[in-house]
DNA sequence: TTGTATGCGTTATCAG
DNA sequence: CTGATAACGCATACAA
C-alpha cells in the first residue's frame, strides 16, 4: 500500500520477504507450488510495499500477451461503438484485453493499424476491413499465426471468421415487404464512395455487408427494370446527403420510399426531408440499417433494420477466443439474423 | 514477405544478413550507427523473412511502453466516443497507443481496469472518474509515478491535470437567458443516481461536471426558492425518464422548461413529451447537454450545450503527453466554453 | 563501425 | 517445497 516511486519487481518481493526470487514468482505468478507460509509471507510483502506485476515482462517471456486487437471503421459511429462494447464485455470475461483502434475507413491507415497492433503482439485480430479486395495485410497476420476474425462484414476466400447480418437475404426480404405496401420506385442511399453519383456495378462495393445488401435490393427489381440508378453513392456529410434528396425529389416518376445504409446516413436524410417539408410516410417512406437512438425520438419514428449489433461484437470476441484457444478448421461465417422494427416512418405508398 | 509460422527475432535476421544480433538490432531499432551497406543489408533480410520488431520485449527493455489508458464511464455515448477519438488522434500523432476500457460508471470496475492498465505498463491516464469522492486508485497511480489526466470531471485535491467544460458559468448563464425568456419553473434531470427521486444536497453528486452544473442551475434561484426540489435525479433508462417527465407536468404550478443532463437523458425526455403530446416549445422548451446527432434531427431541433468533445480528447491527450514528457509543476485545470447552439426546442415561457 | 556481454522483469527448468 | 539459473526479445555500456 505505500507509495513509492520506482517500480517493484519480484526481486524486491522477496528480499522482504526473505525468499528466494524463484519462490516470490511463483506465488506472486500464481504457479507452481509454495507452502501456504511462505506463500503467506510473500503476498503481505507484496501487499505492504504495493508490488504491481509487470505484464509487459510476463508477456515477453510467456509469449501471450493476451491482448487482441480491434480495427473498426468508425467509433464514433454508434454501430461500432456497441460492437466495440460486445467484444470488450466477453474478452474481458476471458480474461483478455482490448487495444481498440480506428481505420477511419481508409485502407492505408488500417494496414498500418494492423501493423501496430502486431507489432504489440496482439494474440488476434478483429476488423471491419474497409476494403474486401485488399486483404493482404490480413491474410499475412493469419499466416504469421495471428487469427483474425472480420465483424459486420464477411470476405471471400480470407479463410477468417466473420460475423455478418443476413443482409442480403433481409434487405430482399424488406423490399418485397415494401412492395407489398405499393412501392414501386425505391432509391437506396449509402455513404459508399464510387466516382459516379450512382452505382455502376456491384463490384464498385468493397464492403460485403452493403454489398450484400444492395443486392438483395437489385435482386427484388421487376424484370426489365434496372435499379442500379436508384443506387446512390457518395452519401457522406450533410451536404452531400441533402443533394442526394433534392435529386431523389425532382425524379419522375417519383420515388416513394428511400433505405439509408446506415444510421448516419439516415439521420440526415431524415433530416433533409423534413427540412423540405416532405411528410414522412405521407409522401415518403424511410428505412435505415440500425436501431440508433435518434430512431425513436423522431416523429414519425423511424423504421430499421436492427442489427444486434452487441451480439455481433460478443459473437466475433467468441470466435477470436476459440481461435486462440487453438480451434481449428475451416473458417466459419456466421449471419445473424436482422429483424425489422417497424416504426411509423414505413407507409403505403402515395395513392395506393 | 514470405510467410512463416514462428516468430522472428533480431537474432534470425542478425544471421540472414550475417552480423551480429547487436547490429542488426541498432539498424531495426534506429538507434545507435551503422555503415549504410550493413543497414541495407539488414532492411534486406528483415523485409525478406518478414520480420517484425516485438514491442512488448522493446517496452521492457526501455522501460517505455508508448501506451497511454483511457478509461472512460460509456463507450456507447456518443460523448465518450468523441472524446476517445480525440484522444486516440492526438496520441497516435506523438507515436503513442491507446487502451480504452469501460467503467459503466462502476467504481469497482473503474478500480479493477487501472488495476489492469498500470499492469500494462502504461504511461499515463486519461480517465473520467465516477465517482470524485473515492480516487485513491488514481492517486496511487499518480504517487508511483503514472500521470493521471481527468477528463470531463474535475477532482479537487488529487492533483491531476484536468479538462472539463465551463460547466457552472455556462448554465448559469443559460438559466438566465431562460428566465429572461419568462422560464421560472425550471427542472434539471439527471443519470445521477441518488436514493430518492430528488436531490437533498450537491454532496450528493460526486462527477464535478454534473455538480458544477447543478450548483449553476441552483445559483440561478431568486431568493427564497428552493430548487433542488427541481432536480430530478436517477434518470436512467426509458422507463425511470418517462416517469420523470410524468411528474414534471403534473406539478403545479407547471414547469415550463426541462435542462437535462446528458444527451442520452436528453432523446429520453424529447420522446416521453412527444409521447404524451407536449408541444415543443410552446408548451414546453427543452435544453440538453451535447450536440449529439438526433438533436438536429427531431422537430423541433433541440438547444443543446454544445460541448466541443473532441477538443477536450485532443487536451487531454497533450496534457498527458506533456506529464509523460517530464513536466512538473502544480494540477492544470483547463475550463473549456461550451456555447449555447440555440435551437427551436427552446422559446418563450407558456403565456410569456 | 561492429561485436560481446549484460540487463529489463518475468516465466520456467532443473537440481537439491 | 525451495533455490539457482537459464531463457524470452530487445536495448545498451563497453570493448575491440
Amino acid at each position: 500500500m505505500t507509495a513509492r516511486n520506482k517500480k517493484l519487481t519480484v526481486a524486491d518481493v522477496a528480499r522482504a520477504a526473505k525468499v528466494s526470487k524463484a519462490t516470490a514468482a511463483r506465488v506472486l505468478g500464481g504457479y507452481g507450488v509454495t507452502s501456504e507460509r511462505t506463500r503467506e509471507a510473500v503476498l503481505q510483502a507484496a501487499q505492504d510495499l504495493g508490488y504491481r506485476p509487470n505484464e509487459l515482462a510476463r508477456s515477453v517471456s510467456t509469449g501471450r500477451s493476451g491482448l487482441i486487437g480491434v480495427v473498426v471503421g468508425d467509433i464514433e459511429n454508434a454501430f461500432f461503438a456497441r460492437a466495440v462494447r460486445g467484444i470488450s464485455d466477453t474478452a474481458r470475461a476471458a480474461g483478455l484485453n482490448v487495444i481498440i483502434s480506428n481505420s477511419g475507413e481508409d485502407l492505408a491507415q488500417e494496414r498500418a493499424l494492423v501493423s501496430v497492433l502486431l507489432r504489440q503482439q496482439v494474440q488476434g485480430l478483429i476488423v471491419a476491413p474497409t476494403d474486401d479486395g485488399d486483404v493482404a495485410h490480413l491474410a499475412e497476420a493469419m499466416a504469421s499465426g495471428t487469427p483474425v476474425v472480420t465483424i459486420d462484414r464477411w470476405v471471400e476466400g480470407l479463410g477468417a471468421d466473420g460475423i455478418c447480418g443476413d443482409d442480403r437475404a433481409a434487405t430482399a426480404a424488406l423490399v418485397a415487404q415494401m412492395q407489398a405496401l405499393g412501392h414501386r420506385r425505391i432509391a437506396y442511399v449509402t455513404a459508399i464512395r464510387t466516382p459516379q453519383p450512382r452505382l455502376q456495378s456491384l463490384a464498385q462495393v468493397r464492403i460485403a455487408a452493403v454489398r450484400e445488401r444492395i443486392a438483395g435490393f437489385l435482386s427484388a427489381a421487376p424484370a426489365g427494370q434496372d435499379w442500379h440508378e436508384r443506387v446512390h453513392t457518395n452519401a457522406t456529410g450533410a451536404a452531400a446527403i441533402d443533394a442526394i434528396v433534392a435529386r431523389l425529389l425532382s425524379e419522375t416518376p417519383g420515388v416513394t420510399a428511400i433505405l439509408a445504409s446506415d444510421s448516419l446516413v439516415g439521420a440526415e436524410v431524415f433530416r433533409a426531408l423534413s427540412a423540405r417539408g416532405i411528410a414522412l410516410p405521407a409522401q415518403m417512406s424511410l428505412v435505415a440499417w440500425f436501431d440508433a437512438d435518434w430512431s425513436r425520438v423522431t416523429v414519425p419514428a423511424v423504421t430499421v433494420v436492427d442489427q444486434p449489433t452487441h451480439r455481433f461484437g460478443a459473437l466475433a470476441a467468441e470466435r477470436i477466443i476459440a481461435r486462440i484457444g487453438g480451434e481449428t478448421g475451416p473458417a466459419r461465417h456466421q449471419r445473424i439474423e436482422t429483424p425489422l422494427i417497424r416504426r411509423g416512418s414505413l407507409g403505403p405508398a402515395p395513392g395506393d
